[in-house]
DNA sequence: TTTCAATAGATAAAAAAGTATCGATATGTC
DNA sequence: GACATATCGATACTTTTTTATCTATTGAAA
């Protein structure tokens, strides 16, 4: 679907987290120098309907496929950095360099994905002053003013759970439109701020109860893939 | 709805992610002595519809809830408890022991979530043979005999992404059934092995979108909050 | 040049997930 | 003891997401 067609402008949910996808193997196929991709060949590749694939691809490519060929990579590749603001980057703070945190915060592959986490913050004194890969840790009372002067919008959250919601509080009140929950508990936030929670229970849930299902009838025979 | 009622067998997945939320949030709730809790209370702590809520909840409780006062903790959270396999302890390996795979295998909370993950496999020899928290690490060569050995049938992938399909494959032929997979590439797999991936591009995907369409229009006024 | 298989795009159907509504029923209040 | 009300359970409905089907078009091979 190019875009004369009226393109539905609410982007589903469910296509925003398969891009990534999309976007992460068509760089390989790219730099492998393939240069034109099907719906079908994705979809085989990522155990998806090719339809359904056509259907999110529509959504971001600014030019309509090629029959027999398929979309050029090249052009996708834009859109769809475009499209999820690859280039642009977002900046982003984290609160919490625990384990978690330190990951994240040093995880150089956050640039490509268009989220550069600017700083860390810590309330224990040892780490503050540090830097993790030129991240410096800051303490927690200067988190307000830096969101401010630096206009940050996302918030990251690795503090021990039962600190989430005071932290969570904090960067709202700092003025963060958006938080990335990496605490196994809900947030309360008012209104107009974003939460999305990361949350392995959850997904560890999903993942045994259908090994558990499993045992008894030997069921399907498609590989069952989740994300 | 009791068991009685003919329940809809196959749990719905996202009646299934939310399970573990709940229950977090009852158990605190019991920890403070509370002892009945109403769907209601339930959603709109977690920021759910309420009607949400029961209907995930009549999936699993073996007793009606009580009008007027909802559900009583204790059996809910046993009810909760046994059908998410909390009790019964699955046993899982794990490898690639880098910052990512440290973190899981010596976060003790899986534990309380039904897995074990007995032991992390690493190809690098100066982490062979350590502990950490009383996990061992072992050469990957001892990994076969091992799952074997102990009928082990979740295997946890940690490494780097270019590594991860080799992993699968070997974990694969090493009987694993299900394959909780952390890096950020699609896995193949035969037809019955379970793969469950775990992807942060995705989720910052939904997250930096939404805020980016945040900024022209104000839009709705309710919270946004994912899962 | 003609034929043909692969592919996109569009539309329709189905499945999954979530929401609204209503009557029934305990529980506490008057 | 009657009544008001919070809550459940069930049904019906809506929305979202995925899948199926059909047509047109293109590029490559015969």
């Amino acid at each position: 679907m190019s875009k004369q067609n009226t393109p539905s402008l609410v982007v589903m949910k469910s296509t925003l987290s398969r891009l990534p996808l999309y976007y992460s193997y068509i760089s390989r196929l790219q730099a492998d120098g393939v240069e034109s991709v099907s719906s079908a060949l994705l979809a085989g590749h990522l155990n998806l309907n090719p339809v359904l694939v056509r259907k999110d691809l529509a959504q971001v490519s600014s030019v309509a496929g090629h029959p027999r060929t398929g979309f050029e990579v090249k052009q996708l590749l834009e859109d769809m950095s475009e499209y999820l603001g690859y280039n642009k980057m977002d900046e982003a703070i984290l609160v919490g360099v625990g384990s978690m945190g330190r990951i994240l915060l040093t995880n150089t592959k956050f640039a490509k994905f268009g989220l550069n986490i600017v700083v860390g913050f810590d309330k224990d004194p040892y780490l503050c002053g540090l830097q993790l890969d030129g991240k410096h840790i800051l303490p927690m009372e200067k988190m307000p003013s830096l969101v401010q002067r630096m206009g940050i919008r996302i918030g990251i959250i690795t503090v021990p759970d039962d600190q989430a919601q005071s932290v969570c509080d904090q960067m709202v009140k700092a003025g963060i439109q958006a938080i990335w929950n990496f605490a196994f508990v809900p947030l309360k936030v008012p209104e107009d701020v974003l939460v999305k929670n990361e949350n392995l229970p959850s997904s560890l849930a999903v993942l045994a109860h259908k090994l558990a299902m499993r045992s008894p009838l030997p069921k399907e025979l498609n590989p069952i893939i989740e994300n």
